[in-house]
DNA sequence: GACGTTATGTCAGTCTCTGTCGTCTGGCAA
DNA sequence: TTGCCAGACGACAGAGACTGACATAACGTC
């Protein structure tokens, strides 16, 4: 009835213990904190072995940002939804505050991320290195596509992607900073602000 | 008689190891590949302990970046050596040209690097989310200061500090994907040609 | 109900990185 | 010179992330 009873049981056992993983994880984290967290004490929690925690979670930084695939799904959809008679500059904007408003939905899970980012180096780069990364790699491709250059040959589509992960980068910072109080979308929309009709315009 | 004659002999020695880990190090790195090097391989390939490798650098990723910090240090040097009548946007332009100028001189190093992040996710993590981390770091700094903001609370900072990144992130692939062929000033330069004069100058 | 498929458990192993302790050497002063 | 200290290193043990191999049991399919 959910979104996912689409698959037979196996399916759902699986996707259950891959949930439980993640809720013991972030549990954990929240709690004792990522370094002092072990892939062993996760299993434990979730009542598997550690063979199984990496059969499901290719590292114990994965597991923290254990939905973030879906988060990319939606984020490609959006920016791929946007109408093609709008500007760049404003797609990429409203793409990025639609995933501040996925990003706010789910407070306690990302402020708790954003905290370990904050407290842990490995926590730190594997946001940058894979989650950012992520990100900025969908913007790009889809800059590209919309104005029809290889984008390893534009350096544009990368330049926007990257001025946009930056405004989002700080609002996420800010944002945590201030425990979520202040709604995040506004936040990014500042940051845009600060920018948008000024400036990349131009460039598209 | 060099640059680092300074402290006695204990010190001169200290840096001998560490330089011939460096050396070891990219020997194997580059032969062998990245992955397939153990630390202990360095250390043995140097003539140290391993324990002694660890006391150098603290990963494996550092040592392929060993000298990063002088770099760095002539970034910086670079951005507050700017004349503060000049734009913003020309500041950030020349200093990251100026990197790129010392990237271009050591070629070899340089593309290894490249060439490795390429193709070992941890090297493009470790390069992300510390080195180039730490030249964004930089830049943030150095233009909250020009403008006389807090990089915390004003986002445009970090947004022009990212977008400069994007650039040279870009740049630096497109060079090592012509194998330095080309200048690398060059190809940032095109970059920054890409949206300077049109784009973010407005904002400052 | 028989038979492949697949998620999991168990076990052993590799490799990165850290704490500890002993040793030796360079630097400094009596 | 001699004595002393600090700093660089070696040797060892250990934690912990991750992987390969094989066995097992539940599942899906015919």
């Amino acid at each position: 009835m959910e979104a996912d009873t689409e698959a037979g049981r196996r399916q759902r056992k699986k996707h259950r213990t891959r949930t439980e993983l993640i809720n013991a994880a972030t549990d954990l984290f929240a709690h004792r904190g990522f370094d002092e967290t072990t892939t062993e004490d996760i299993a434990e929690a979730a009542d598997v072995s550690q063979r199984t925690f990496f059969r499901h979670f290719p590292s114990k930084e994965a597991v923290l940002y254990g939905d973030m695939d879906d988060l990319l799904l939606r984020f490609r959809a959006m920016l791929d939804g946007r109408p093609r008679s709008e500007s760049l500059v404003v797609s990429v904007r409203e793409s990025v505050l639609a995933l501040a408003d996925d990003y706010d939905d789910q407070r306690t899970l990302r402020l708790l991320q954003a905290r370990l980012a904050a407290t842990y180096p490995a926590v730190l780069a594997y946001s940058r290195a894979v989650v950012q990364q992520a990100w900025e790699a969908a913007l790009i491709e889809s800059l590209a596509r919309r104005i029809e250059v290889d984008p390893a040959e534009d350096p544009r589509p990368e330049i926007i992607a990257a001025a946009a992960m930056g405004a989002l980068r700080h609002s996420i910072r800010r944002w945590a900073k201030g425990r979520g109080r202040v709604e995040l979308p506004v936040l990014v929309a500042q940051a845009f602000d600060a920018f948008t009709d000024v400036s990349i315009a131009a460039v598209a």
